[in-house]
DNA sequence: TACTATGCATAGTAAACCGAGGTATAGTAA
DNA sequence: TTACTATACCTCGGTTTACTATGCATAGTA
């Protein structure tokens, strides 16, 4: 099942400091780590998460360092900061409060 | 707590058809409701509903008709149609798969 | 040699929602 | 009577967010 993209709005964010916090990746990484755990509801694209990365080192919440992986090939990682951090929990909670409005609109008690 | 704004794009049309399921309203009255049941975690104005509505409508999901309340004023109450119900029911089992993938990636088990 | 997967990147576009404003009526307080 | 507040509907423009499409480059494979 694929979803209405407009529900995913405003959830990437939380997906990605979630990943980063239990691991360091890169870009691509991230993309295949989502999608698998999401069982491909999620089929997050380049194009969507390349520049939100880029704008999430630029408010603080992840540095980026280049490495060489095993095959020679260049990539970006990434690394959660402390703000990141401080970020993924209030988000957490927001998604948990709005989830659970959500829930109590529709008539299905969580 | 209010909420980010942009967790609640894409989920507004199911509480809409949600609270018609169980009764028609009038746009004022539903703004009223979803708010209250939300412990105004939602706070929906008018210049969401109302364009909302009248694409309802015009897609089918809805009909309106003109009343007057008992003090005399007019008003635009909703019903869903058949294709909202169908509507509905589908959105309903996309929220579900909606917030069960995020679940799965930000690591909270449902 | 050509194709595929990997890996990063950006420009343009679509959508959803909100802020701000407008109109009008009913009831109430001064 | 007048002014104010709550109710009730509506629209336009701007912002935000993510997607589509595309491009570049390298490594591995057929």
């Amino acid at each position: 099942m694929t979803i209405n993209k407009e529900l995913t709005k405003g959830s990437t964010a939380l997906l990605i400091l979630s990943v980063l916090s239990e691991q360091e990746m890169y870009g691509y990484q991230m993309i295949g780590e989502i999608n698998r755990r999401s069982d491909n509801v999620f089929r997050m694209k380049e194009g969507t998460l390349y520049p939100i990365l880029h704008a999430m080192v630029a408010e603080g919440l992840l540095e980026s360092y280049d490495a060489k992986s095993e095959t020679g090939r260049d990539r970006k990682y990434y690394r959660i900061t402390a703000t990141g951090s401080l970020q993924l929990k209030a988000r957490r909670e927001e998604w948990q409060v709005f989830t659970g409005a959500v829930n109590r609109v529709i008539g299905e008690e969580m």
